[in-house]
DNA sequence: ATATCGATGCCCT
DNA sequence: GGGCATCGATATG
């Protein structure tokens, strides 16, 4: 018979709801509060331990020349999803916040808690701590795709809960840009296994 | 451990 | 045509 890996997943969060209002801070807050949040996806996904801060006045962002097509959903609703296309194969997944517009919180890494089975398969059986590691990852993982751009973050397919415990976040220098990368507005959970990279100045 | 490279879509000049 | 908010494979210390 073979070796087969039984799921034993913590319960979903009872109120998994955020408030409306938690979303409405500065990208840099909202990126360090999500630390410890759980995200999960059609009920696949787990704790979040990484994240990046961008806002429209960062020469990084995709927002910093205006709105166009391919950032409207940064431009709507805080709370909602943004998710695009990067480097032509992966999907990437943004939280929309801000008190301004084109602001948004890239999710770059979790530790899987619910959905093994499926995240697995989709990721070609890799090992847990494999699966999540990288917002391209993240995304294959919990099946995000451009379908889900502009979609609530508190509704079906989505649950964005708080934590449940106590988190400590550090932060460092985001990863993967030319421009603004002296900005440290990447957060991660302290002493995680799940991280995309360690945290660097 | 770090470095380099190719794949690939599509927005922007 | 240039440049990516990446990943996986390969090479080397």
């Amino acid at each position: 018979m073979p070796m087969t890996i039984q799921e034993t997943d913590p319960p979903v969060p009872p109120d998994a709801r955020l408030p409306e209002a938690f979303y409405r801070q500065p990208p840099p807050r909202l990126a360090r509060a999500l630390i410890g949040c759980r995200l999960f996806v059609d009920g696949a996904g787990g704790r979040i331990v990484e994240t990046e801060a961008y806002d429209a006045d960062d020469p990084a962002s995709h927002s910093f020349g205006g709105r166009t097509l391919r950032n409207a959903s940064m431009f709507g609703p805080p709370g909602h999803a943004y998710v695009y296309r990067s480097y032509g194969l992966h999907w990437c997944l943004n939280v929309v916040c801000g008190t301004v517009p084109g602001g948004a919180v890239l999710i770059r890494a979790l530790e899987p808690e619910r959905g093994l089975d499926r995240m697995q398969a989709r990721r070609g059986g890799l090992a847990p701590r494999d699966l999540c590691r990288g917002p391209g990852r993240l995304c294959q993982a919990l099946a995000v795709t451009g379908a889900l751009d502009g979609c609530s973050m508190s509704a079906p397919p989505f649950i964005l809960a708080a934590p449940v415990e106590g988190v400590a976040a550090i932060a460092g220098r985001r990863i993967g840009i030319t421009r603004g990368a002296e900005t440290p507005w990447r957060f991660g959970l302290a002493g995680s296994r799940f991280l995309s990279r360690p945290l660097r100045d």
